[in-house]
DNA sequence: CTAGGGTTAG
């Protein structure tokens, strides 16, 4: 900024220099002030000298001032803006101040300026962009992943012979891998007359950050075979090419390469090495590297702390968090984000919380996001709000990250109201953000407006993918929406090229199950050009459940136990459906077949916030500190049910529970009774009650919620396993299509 | 008449 002692604004511009022409500028080159230039520190002895040339005149030599503003713009100055307003002072910069501005801002935080000068440039500079010119635009391009431009300045690169140049080249290869395009990327690589190392590392890194893992050890192995010497850039990107197949093997072999090749452990290596051995999992390799790295960064010890967390080593994790020298937030977020992907949200908000006592850290757009997320395992609707809040006051822009982050979280917390506020406050949208949304829909029961959403979508140009399929077809089932289901399906890689994956093929199988359609689905499981995958029989399973068709379970059972012998949830369907027909005594042996084979059911567990607490019930659970009252308020509803004349529906206890003995007291233990009850007496009334349940609400549990929210006149909000269920004056918003 | 490209954690 221009202060009243700024050299910028203290003299006026028609200084004494009238007489500087072109023929004699030469003279300035070896000028002592210049060689002063390049030993300046920082802008302040920068603006001293600025303002030296503008008394002595200097500035006004065209070569002179585009020193001084090249050095005022890169590093170890880098102060950006200020190099920006003495540029905006020079009537005619030459083509060395624009490059050196275009340079700058693409490696800061603003790169669409290098695009914007660029174009400036074009019009305003009498020289033509040269070989300097380009390599920065390209990497602005490739920073905002901008493909339309990058083409539009590779063609140029093209028609001036400058691709000619390896730095053109290189830029080149980085833009198109970074946008992607690793088939474009390997075209400019091949085709160039010439490479070097920074050409191979360009691809080998790309071919490694674009998730394509084998192709850079591939062409690592090449770059060998054709005599080009990899250096430390090489090593990196063949460690994360490593890290991301897993392969501790070949890691291993990396790194005795690396010994024995005398290539430079620099601090940048050294952790790519690190994080190698914690994502091949072997924290024991990774631990002794760490140990012996003569040089340590915060990245070293946040990529332990995570090696430590994504094994669900809490311990060790917490134990690295504090043993660090300089705790960033990224560390933080390690933490936190691995217990929210570990499923274990409330300790990771238990982590965010203990963040906030910490004056000297803030959390960041990443903090936030994971944080959302357990509020979303959670259904911790308090806490999501308040998170929002905090976004609102700290001006937080919403990316379409965040956005996508708050959508689900009062999805699943259950305020698709709210939800829907963020949707629509929002001007731009990506494919994750239309697919929340319209997963929100799905979950709770709105199949109508989930499609209409879809069908917004198209108009705003957004192309759907495999995930916002998937979210679609399940509001068709949910909603029981069988033609549009079908029709989606159909069009899903006709009109809109998304090939239908076993989700999607699980998805079809529940829309046609539920509605009855037994036959069309295992038709259309017999058609599937894919390996139908366990979440399909599953889907089969389920339909016969609900329309009791004994020998397609039996079939559809034992095609799912094949590829997941354990899974419990296999049993206990069959088992419904034994109970459904009435075939008791094959219940019974399949329950001894569970129990000879050591699977347990996965206990029930519901949770119930209350000002910002989360409280958890398991099945018969009396640990709960209120637990007294709890029970007695069962009684009450009980008593006031039966008045009514409402009889427990006991099948579902045969199907669901182990213990057979004194069975109307045990359907009153389901956990999300308890956690009805508590809510009942704890939750503001002006507030639904709002429960989340781990697996699906049973059909007793389904009926007396719908009778309690009559009876009490409350509005109860229940998420199970599969989908949301309002119960509101005695109806559920499922309509009982669940 | 100046100058440059590829790198790790969340």
């Amino acid at each position: 900024m221009a202060t009243l002692n700024s050299p910028l604004i203290c003299l006026p511009r028609t200084h004494q220099l009238t007489s500087i022409t072109d023929n004699n500028y030469r003279i300035f080159a070896t000028h002592p002030t210049l060689s002063l230039i390049d030993q300046c520190p920082n802008l302040k002895h920068l603006q001293q000298i600025h303002a030296h040339m503008l008394r002595t005149g200097l500035f006004f030599d065209p070569f002179s001032s585009s020193k001084l503003i090249a050095a005022m713009a890169l590093p170890p100055v880098s102060s950006i803006e200020y190099a920006r307003k003495v540029f905006d002072q020079i009537p005619q910069p030459n083509l060395f101040t624009w490059n050196a501005l275009i340079r700058a801002y693409s490696s800061s935080n603003e790169p669409l300026q290098s695009l914007i000068l660029f174009l400036q440039l074009l019009y305003q500079c009498d020289e033509l962009p040269n070989k300097f010119t380009f390599p920065f635009v390209i990497k602005a391009a490739a920073q905002l992943s901008d493909y339309g431009m990058g083409r539009v300045v590779h063609g140029m690169a093209v028609k001036t012979a400058l691709t000619l140049d390896l730095f053109v080249v290189n830029s080149l290869i980085s833009f198109y891998a970074t946008c992607g395009r690793l088939d474009l990327a390997y075209r400019v690589f091949g085709s160039s007359s010439r490479r070097d190392v920074v050409s191979w590392n360009s691809m080998i890194t790309g071919f490694a950050k674009g998730d394509y893992p084998d192709q850079a050890l591939e062409l690592f192995q090449v770059m060998q075979a054709e005599g080009v010497a990899p250096n430390s850039v090489t090593m990196v990107g063949a460690f994360s090419a490593c890290a991301k197949k897993s392969d501790l093997e070949f890691g291993r072999w990396l790194h005795s390469y690396v010994e024995m090749n005398g290539i430079r452990k620099d601090l940048t290596l050294s952790n790519a090495m690190l994080d190698m051995y914690t994502k091949c999992g072997s924290l024991q390799d990774a631990k002794i590297f760490f140990d012996q790295m003569p040089e340590k960064d915060i990245v070293s010890w946040t990529t332990m702390l995570a090696g430590y967390a994504k094994q669900e080593d809490f311990g060790s994790a917490k134990r690295v968090l504090s043993a660090m020298p300089c705790q960033d937030i990224a560390a933080w977020n390690a933490l936190i984000s691995s217990y929210e992907q570990c499923g274990n949200p409330k300790e990771a908000l238990a982590v965010f919380r203990e963040l906030q006592l910490r004056k000297n850290l803030k959390p960041d757009v990443v903090t936030l996001v994971s944080s959302l997320a357990a509020c979303s395992q959670l259904g911790a609707l308090d806490i999501g709000e308040w998170i929002h809040m905090y976004i609102k006051k700290e001006g937080i822009k919403l990316n379409c990250h965040i956005t996508t982050s708050l959508i689900d979280m009062y999805s699943k917390c259950g305020d698709l109201e709210k939800a829907l506020e963020v949707f629509e406050s929002v001007s731009w949208r990506d494919v994750f953000v239309w697919s929340a949304m319209i997963a929100g829909f799905a979950m709770h029961g709105c199949g109508k407006d989930a499609i209409h959403l879809f069908m917004k979508m198209q108009e705003s140009k957004v192309k759907p993918n495999a995930v916002t399929f998937t979210n679609v077809l399940s509001a068709c089932s949910h909603t029981g929406l069988v033609d549009q289901g079908k029709e989606l399906f159909d069009q899903m890689e006709r009109v809109y090229g998304v090939a239908p994956g076993v989700k999607h093929y699980a998805s079809m199988i529940d829309v046609l199950g539920r509605a009855g359609k037994l036959e069309e689905a295992t038709e259309l499981i017999n058609k599937m050009p894919i390996t139908p995958g366990a979440s399909v029989w599953g889907a089969l399973l389920g339909a016969c459940r609900l329309h009791g068709n004994v020998d397609l379970a039996e079939q559809a059972c034992t095609k799912l136990l094949e590829l997941e012998p354990r899974n419990h949830g296999a049993y206990v369907l069959l088992s419904n459906v034994y109970a459904k027909v009435g075939e008791w005594n094959k219940v019974a042996s399949l329950r001894k077949l569970m129990r000879d084979a050591d699977l347990k059911k996965e206990p029930g567990c519901s949770s119930i916030e209350v000002e910002g607490t989360v409280h958890e019930f398991l099945v018969g659970d009396n640990s709960h500190q209120f637990s007294k009252e709890i029970y007695t308020k069962l009684d009450e509803i009980s008593s006031k049910l039966q008045a009514i004349g409402y009889v427990p529906n006991k099948t579902h206890l045969l199907q669901l529970i182990e213990e057979e003995e004194s069975q109307d007291h045990a359907l009153n233990l389901h956990s999300e009774k308890l956690a009805i009850a508590f809510g009942l007496i704890y939750a503001s009334p002006s507030q639904p009650i709002r429960i989340v349940k781990n697996l699906r609400v049973c059909g007793d549990c389904h009926s007396v919620a719908k009778h309690i929210s009559k009876l009490y006149n409350r509005q109860i909000i229940l998420r199970d396993r599969y989908r949301f269920h309002h119960f509101r004056n005695g109806d559920c918003s499922c309509m009982d299509y669940w």
